[in-house]
DNA sequence: GTTGCTTATGTTATCGGTATCACCCCCGTC
DNA sequence: GACGGGGGTGATACCGATAACATAAGCAAC
């Protein structure tokens, strides 16, 4: 326990005495003023008297005192809080959208509450009810499923909700993502293109994630579009699907369809897995076999060889978003733009495929 | 901008018009009851009849209605926040330190404010700062180097501190972390005892970076011990040092120094990008050159070779450093336990090195 | 001098909960 | 029947800040 630097020193209990925590109504009498002018003076904005202003200042600074925004916001009825719920927190993917939303708050005095379901989408109600306890300004989810309950409590908390990562058939507000099956289809046709037939294809049990379900729904689309069948099909447990479980599932898509030519896997962590599995049992890629990822994971821009993957601009949503949701809760919103953006998606094309 | 269930229809004005939220006295008042009973009804260890309860919760179910946490820690003076400052989200063993924490803090009522400083010292004082506004009950902090102000802020807020991921000279108050010297010495002692003479060190800028310069420490020290040179040192710019940079690394080492025979890295993802770019330069890992990293990442786990690195144990870094906060949240602190919690380092030898 | 405006500061009420204490009722006990 | 005690509930006073309005001083314009 921290204490101040001036402990009682004659203590005789074990009992811990902690010295109050200095309020705005010290600094205010130690700085011979009113709480409302040190209130005035700790806020940009406010006007006070440059005399005034450096003496409370310093009383600030010599008590050591930091504003309560606890208290400041049931006044003023702005938090200043936004929260975010991501599936994961270890996902280079969301950390990076993570990123991309503190980055375009800072600064603007928004506070990111962060959350994560690890992929339970029974988690995603909880967590929200418990960030909506503190009151956040507006809210950023990943996905379009949500129960009930929690589409109920975001009405009544009648805050901007945008949705992420994906275009959900039902928004609730604003949304900034992607289709993740025209984005897994783009790279099927890609390497159909390349002259690949005998697709595989590699991911987790499809009912907690959406985004992987997805995916899979649009490798199957567009091999339907191309008559080339879809039916090598490896599912791998329940999400995160990651690297140890890329190895793991390409050597069941070797031993029931050997003739795979090319293994497109959920996410570029699983097809590293994978990729490192082959080379551990001799095998070449992409001659012997060709591997694809998704994501545009860092590790697969080094790996060697580099995977061939879709770039999803990870950053950019976070951004995006997080920029959106400042121009709804400060009212600078352009009621005119769309409600729903579209990130860019982009194949790479690199050595595994 | 999320509305009610039922906006007002006749809104003239195109400005919004957003119903209140609902409060505790609305519950109360459609409950027939008390503020009061509200409040100990939604509260756990609220002592109400069994009939009221089933009101009171039919109310907050009809009305939507969600506690506000924000007015509540005003007067009971808990805020229920536990605030954490990593240097980075997007490097996995600081996320797994993440994860432990907020895991540990689970179920406990204890929500996480995370803040991370992307290893710049000097972001870390106003961190704490915008954080100390929140009134957190405790806080978690990476290292032990720290501002003069942020200390007296610290002080002054009179709350729990743990410091992890090191072992400070000067602990502010608890520490849960590992000398990362002595971690990176150890494996140094591990590789010479495989043979190993000329060893060379890849790590970033050391100004920025203080487990990393303990790393460096511990690098040269241990190769003094052993009467071997320890001049093989490349720096590359300013951390976080990540996969390319340890591409880059690895071709000026051995540009500078051909004979150099093993390569450690400050981080396994260095070590992973110096790994792929000797294959890359058809160089055999370890038959022509050995690598070994440090933090025992997944990436290194199934790389192909797998990396020698050094586990430090990240998870549970975070978790016990969120029990112990707990702990001394809710005072049942064993105060004659040690301050300094060391956790474990281990040499993972793998075909790296 | 009076009016009107600006700048700087103070006063009061209030945000939405919880702590605290008071109160009532019902029951068992002597 | 008086008393004590515990369960259940309400009234009131805050918690620490800010909104909104009031006020005072200073200055320019007439």
């Amino acid at each position: 326990m921290v204490r101040p630097a001036k402990p009682k020193p004659d203590a005789v209990t074990p009992r811990i005495v902690d010295a109050q925590q200095p309020t705005m109504a010290d600094v205010a009498s130690r700085a011979g003023v009113s709480k409302m002018t040190v209130s005035r003076a700790l806020r940009n904005g406010g006007v006070v008297s440059r005399e005034t202003r450096d003496r409370i200042l310093k009383a600030t600074e010599e008590l050591g005192y930091v504003l309560d925004q606890s208290a400041g916001s049931l006044s003023s009825k702005r938090t200043g809080f936004v929260a975010a719920i991501v599936p994961s927190i270890n996902n280079s993917n969301f950390s990076d959208t993570a990123r991309g939303i503190t980055d375009a708050l800072e600064g603007t005095g928004l506070q990111l509450l962060l959350g994560y379901t690890d992929y339970a989408v029974e988690r995603e109600e909880g967590l929200i009810e418990s960030m909506l306890r503190r009151r956040p300004e507006g809210i950023i989810l990943t996905g379009g499923s949500h129960t009930a309950r929690t589409r109920k409590m975001l009405a009544t908390a009648g805050i901007p909700v945008i949705e992420t990562w994906d275009v959900p058939a039902k928004p609730i507000d604003q949304v900034v993502g992607f289709s993740n099956a025209d984005a897994m289809a783009a790279l099927v046709f890609k390497l159909a293109e390349k002259g690949y037939k005998r697709f595989g294809y590699v991911g987790g049990t499809t009912d907690r994630d959406d985004r992987g379900s997805q995916r899979r729904l649009g490798f199957q689309r567009a091999l339907g579009q191309l008559g080339l069948p879809a039916d090598r099909l490896v599912s791998f447990g329940v999400p995160p699907i990651s690297i140890e479980q890329g190895g793991q599932a390409v050597v069941s898509m070797l031993a029931r369809w050997p003739d795979t030519d090319v293994v497109i896997c959920v996410s570029d962590l699983s097809a590293f897995g994978a990729l490192m599995e082959c080379q551990r049992r001799g095998m070449r890629v992409p001659q012997d076999i060709a591997i694809a990822g998704f994501g545009n994971y860092e590790i697969g821009a080094w790996s060697y060889p580099r995977l061939t993957t879709v770039d999803v601009e990870c950053y950019e949503i976070g951004r995006r978003a997080a920029t959106r949701l400042r121009e709804a809760i400060q009212g600078t919103h352009d009621k005119s733009a769309a409600a729903i953006e579209l990130t860019r998606i982009r194949v790479i094309e690199r050595e595994s495929a």
